[in-house]
DNA sequence: TTGTAAGCGTTATCAT
DNA sequence: ATGATAACGCTTACAA
């Protein structure tokens, strides 16, 4: 073991394994990558060596010599709801299953953004990249499509930009909270969504649209009110629906459940009962659903970003391919709706 | 610009550089690294030629030669309350304005940690670590601490590791929430907590303590109640609380929020008010705790992410100096103390 | 101020 | 089955 002056040991590397096991290089490199022909007793001297060295392969030398990085980059938007902590967890458990390690960084706004995925890509330091969520437009899609390293897109796809996605069934999930809303016997249902022209808004209106249908009641775009996907907007939109000219719904599904929140809080203070004057219904069941008693449409993060990482990796090299999943949403039901 | 085969753009590299630019690789590397001796105009057309030839140079390569990973390894436990989410947000914060990445791995269980440490290690990957609240022993830490990588420790310092650590006032924390109900004018206070060995556990209750006899108030060690910080044991104790024999105390001081949303379900569903039966005080400030009224003492996730980066830096190379930050923690009053 | 050339630690292609 | 040896793309003394 060699000891560099501060006493603290200094990493052996492979000549080191190959003068003490007295082979060449080629060789115990063989027997490390266990790559064809090596005799057991080689092989069995080489490991030995390496326990004793406690070598490790260099990973730097390792990628620059023709290997993989063995990295997947992650990009997720700095705000947002926090979705991207649960999905990291799930990246990371398939990610380290398949020998892969995470870089991950943040974005702050579409400039970074973009400036972040160019300078992961061309530093060669990742074999795949997960983007979450982000403003990236059309130009930059295009300029990304020239990468040799894939991309993986967590929650809509981008027009123009060979990538693989990994999406929820957005309609489905609305379209479940709406049915339950209308078998409670609700048939007012007013619904507030945040941006309207967002992908997943669309998606999620389309779902209200069909069980409306379904439950053969008229589909009504005027109980549609548009804002953002936040508290305040759900307060403002809450008590916009009290003090207007119209009738108070009798029920009303967020498109998110930050929105619903806000809802709640307007209807608490302004003396309204859950669910017996007014239900609600959120989406996307985050922590404070359950802490609040809100019934909401359950988004399964863990499961996103293990279907992230799998793509990722299965989209990396010559056989790579490029593939999407729509993964399921379901209804998570409590107090908030009517329900026990 | 070269063209592979599949119409993808190859990566240009420095030797392709130095060819357009009529240079060698000397030059080009200097002004790349902004070394000594280069003139005005030789910069300028290096910098143009990268820029046309959409030049970057290659991590794994620039590694090997010597040059650093610009990587801090980041290792959170894989179960646990989810505060790493924000704390990662601070770290990738600070660590990006230096240039730095952010490899980020979950740990399972002490075995997967230590391998997981070791790993990040040994493969030069990193160059320096950031590992928190982990349950990495003595005999761990005698191994480590021949490491040429730098560690961070968030949370605690391990006995016998020579690491930087970041840690939090907790003593300071649990006073101000003591204090603050000795203020409200209770003085028949419970005090709820997990693993009562562990260090944070010790330093919160050494702030009670402190606060009691700041107060006047004579400490009793029979109103510490110990069991894990789980929302579970909080709802087992508070039951425990009322159903005892012993008088329901004025108010409870719960050693995370955790085991305070334990409590305040407990009261609802008993029937108990707060804070006019039973005031409720928490530890950490978790999100929940806004959104339940709950009082508690605020843990600076951020800045801890923030410091900790810092402190990794600062760590590296032979300049590298081992650092320790206690951060403050602050009271943030809201219903269940009895404050508007 | 710029160029030459020797590594850095692996992998991989040849021979042997 | 094993051994030379040439890349891989960059940094950095040392020369010029």
């Amino acid at each position: 073991v060699k000891e560099a002056s501060s006493g603290q040991t200094s990493r052996a590397t492979l000549s080191d394994v190959c003068r003490t096991a007295r082979l060449s290089s080629a060789t115990v490199s063989r027997v490390l990558n266990r790559k064809s022909p090596v005799s057991a007793a080689t092989r069995e001297k080489v490991m030995r060596v390496v326990a004793d060295l406690g070598y490790v392969p260099n990973h730097a030398a390792r990628t620059l010599a023709g290997g993989r990085e063995q990295m997947l980059g992650v990009v997720f938007p700095e705000i947002g709801n926090g979705f991207w902590a649960e999905i990291l967890k799930g990246l990371d458990a398939a990610a380290a299953a398949k020998g892969f390690h995470l870089l991950t960084a943040f974005s702050h706004g579409e400039v970074d953004e973009q400036e972040l995925v160019l300078r992961l890509h061309g530093a060669g330091r990742i074999d795949a990249l997960i983007v979450m969520n982000l403003r990236l437009g059309e130009v930059f899609a295009r300029e990304a499509s020239r990468f040799k390293t894939p991309v993986v897109l967590i929650d809509r796809p981008i027009p123009g930009l060979a990538a693989s996605t990994i999406t929820i069934d957005n309609a489905r999930g609305a379209q479940l909270a709406m049915s339950h809303l209308y078998e409670h016997g609700y048939s007012d249902i007013a619904i507030l969504g945040g941006d309207l022209a967002t992908f997943d808004s669309q998606q999620r209106l389309k779902g209200c649209e069909e069980a409306a249908q379904a439950a053969g009641v008229k589909w009504n775009p005027d109980r549609v009110i548009g804002g953002a996907f936040t508290e305040e907007s759900g307060t403002a939109a809450m008590n916009a629906l009290i003090d207007g000219p119209g009738p108070l719904p009798r029920a009303v599904f967020c498109l998110n459940d930050n929105l619903a929140i806000g809802v709640l809080s307007v209807l608490r203070e302004r003396g309204l009962r859950v669910p017996e004057d007014v239900a609600v219904v959120g989406f996307d069941d985050i922590e404070a659903a359950r802490h609040l008693g809100l019934t909401s449409v359950n988004v399964p993060l863990n499961d996103i970003g293990r279907a992230a990482a799998e793509a990722a990796i299965g989209s990396i090299g010559p056989q790579g391919a490029i593939s999407s999943v729509v993964l399921p949403t379901r209804l998570v039901r409590r107090r908030s709706c009517g329900c026990a």
